[in-house]
DNA sequence: CTGAATCTAAACATGC
DNA sequence: CGCATGTTTAGATTCA
């Protein structure tokens, strides 16, 4: 982002390099979305009519990003929610996209010499936003599904494989989308095919043989037609004749502007400069991250506005999920998990807890990804303690011995396959230490149990808008930890990116945390409250609040008047339609029966 | 700075 | 004696 203002051109790649999302614009990378943002948001609040487009155009093109982002003026989540109605969210949004073509026009109008403008101009307006709507759709995409992302900074396996950071499917779709081009195994394999649950396969998914071999436009398979209709009509005449990330005669590969004669001379170029390896699919998962959190903030920002009624359907404007149509094989997960920074987390203890506080459920979180974790050599991130009650629940009689916790621990995760001395010592510890497991004589033998009131007990980590912790985000991502290939793609990446999400520091930090409480302690919530009898996730928390009788709990609710209907509703609003075992799901059976 | 939570490591005890 | 199981202590880290 920082480099937005050092060249004309260097802005526009730069926009393109973060894949344009309007929602990253808002926040990011475009000083005139933001500035109109304000504007309307104003003008809204005071009953004004909509900015002009020449109130747009007005503001100044090269206002450096670091700029937008430190005037006071910026507008926060928090804002957005108590300022705007769902309506004016919606067309706020609509006006974003309205903008952000006008900033591309606006850009190459100021910036390209005259004969570069012209038809070549429309055309590559038309690709950049393909290029937007794809990257975007298929972010939502991976963000729906979960997408589990690897544990970086393994000395002992460098990379861990991209199969293990993402699932097959997901990394042949991104590629596919970034790239326009099918790999061989892409196009025999089709969709519908369960990639993700034979380890195997994934591991035929090394990034030589991703690497396309068949420069093949991508057919619109039932999910791309059904979601990007402009695509298929403007990619269908252009089968041949043109290519998202060719143009002028150019490579536009991000910092790349490698010459190519002709299409073939480019795809040649992509295939042997730009394959799937280490590198390109960092600066893939950094830029999916970092729209992630951007679009979790907007849809939180509208979710809080959202009546009750209104959250069971998606507004026009904001960032719809994928129908089950667009993921097929991947349950759907809830809400917006953020596995991929947790998981990024650094190898060892220091990261895992905050780990902890950015995953979904751990019920959610192993029904959905658990055949990546069997396979992939991928830390949980949960503690000990989670995963220990978990496994004893998930007994028949809720009972198990130390060996079958152990069995269970390596039966489930591929990470406790070895160093068996040192996680069996820690599940002993755990055993021992919590009050909330609880041995048993028995007839076998000892067993052990779980007192889930003395779960309960545990202090719950305080929701508030810590700046540290989007400096765990950062962190999650793994600088410091990754490799000299992970972290050239990242500083290259996305760093001013991330420096600028470091600025906002509060309204993220808030937002995220808002979304991301601890994994098991939301279970926590939801399991005391139900516990407790009559409530229902789709209760407001006033009903029920006084009810919870965990003594620190309430310390979580004074964070928010109404953490839970926020809870409740953002659930509602990012998981998928017809998913209603959301709120449930993290329920032991008992406490539902 | 403090305390809680967590993880890792290790010493030690007990029973088979 | 070796191993599994269980308890306890200590130190380090992170975070609110």
């Amino acid at each position: 982002g920082q480099e937005a203002n050092v060249h004309p051109d260097g802005a526009l790649q730069k926009c393109v390099y973060v894949w344009c999302s309007p929602l990253c614009c808002l926040c990011f990378s475009c000083p005139q979305a933001l500035q109109a943002a304000r504007q309307f948001i104003l003008q809204q609040a005071t009953g004004l009519n909509s900015p002009s487009s020449n109130e747009v155009k007005q503001s100044p093109v090269q206002v450096p990003v670091s700029m937008a982002m430190m005037t006071p003026q910026m507008i926060t989540p928090q804002q957005m929610q108590q300022i705007l109605s769902p309506p004016q969210l919606q067309a706020l949004l609509q006006q974003q996209q309205a903008l952000m073509l006008q900033q591309v026009t606006h850009t190459l109008t100021h910036t390209g010499s005259s004969q570069q403008l012209g038809n070549k101009q429309l055309a590559f307006q038309q690709q950049l936003i393909q290029m937007q709507q794809l990257q975007q759709q298929h972010i939502l995409n991976l963000q729906r599904q979960g997408l589990v992302s690897l544990q970086p900074g393994q000395g002992a396996v460098p990379i861990q494989s991209l199969q293990q950071a993402m699932c097959p499917t997901d990394l042949q779709q991104l590629w596919k989308d970034v790239t326009g081009v099918q790999s061989t195994e892409e196009v025999m394999k089709h969709e519908g095919l369960d990639l993700t649950t034979n380890s195997s396969n994934t591991t035929s998914y090394s990034a030589s043989k991703v690497s396309p071999q068949i420069p093949h436009h991508p057919l619109p398979n039932g999910q791309n037609s059904v979601h990007t209709p402009k695509r298929d009509s403007s990619t269908h005449e252009e089968h041949t004749a043109s290519h998202p990330l060719y143009g002028h005669g150019e490579c536009k590969w991000p910092g790349c502007e490698a010459l190519c004669e002709d299409m073939g001379q480019f795809i040649k170029h992509l295939n042997s400069e730009h394959a799937l390896d280490d590198r390109s699919t960092a600066q893939c998962r950094v830029q999916m991250q970092v729209v992630q959190q951007l679009e979790i903030q907007l849809n939180l920002a509208s979710t809080m506005s959202l009546s009750k009624r209104e959250t069971e359907g998606f507004p026009e404007g904001l960032p719809h999920p994928p129908t089950s149509a667009a993921t097929p094989i991947t349950p759907m997960r809830q809400g917006p998990s953020v596995i991929s920074s947790s998981s990024l987390h650094g190898v060892g203890h220091i990261r895992r807890r905050n780990s902890d506080k950015f995953c979904t459920p751990i019920a959610s979180e192993l029904a959905q990804n658990c055949e990546f974790y069997k396979n992939a050599d991928v830390r949980p991130p949960f503690t000990y303690a989670s995963l220990i009650r978990h496994a004893i629940l998930e007994a028949p009689d809720r009972q198990l011995t130390l060996n079958e916790i152990y069995n269970w621990f390596t039966r489930m995760f591929a990470y406790f396959r070895r160093n068996t001395a040192t996680w069996k010592n820690a599940v002993r510890h755990n055993l021992s230490l919590h009050k909330c497991f609880v041995r048993v004589e028995n007839v076998k033998g000892a067993v052990w149990t779980v007192d889930e009131v003395e779960y309960q007990k545990r202090r719950p980590p305080k929701m508030t808008g810590s700046p540290t912790l989007v400096k765990n985000i950062i962190s999650g991502l793994g600088f410091g930890s990754l490799n000299a290939s992970y972290q050239a793609a990242l500083a290259e990446s996305s760093l001013g990116l991330l420096n600028s999400t470091t600025l906002m520091n509060n309204s993220t930090g808030a937002s995220l945390n808002m979304l991301h409480i601890g994994h098991d302690d939301v279970s926590s919530t939801v399991e005391q409250v139900n516990s407790n009898g009559s409530c229902s996730p789709g209760l407001s928390p006033q009903q029920y609040g006084h009810q919870i009788h965990v003594k620190e709990e309430p310390a979580e609710m004074e964070e928010d008047s109404r953490p839970m209907s926020l809870m409740a509703s953002v659930t509602q609003n990012l998981s998928m339609p017809g998913d209603e075992r959301d709120m449930e799901e993290e329920l032991p059976t008992e406490e539902l029966e």
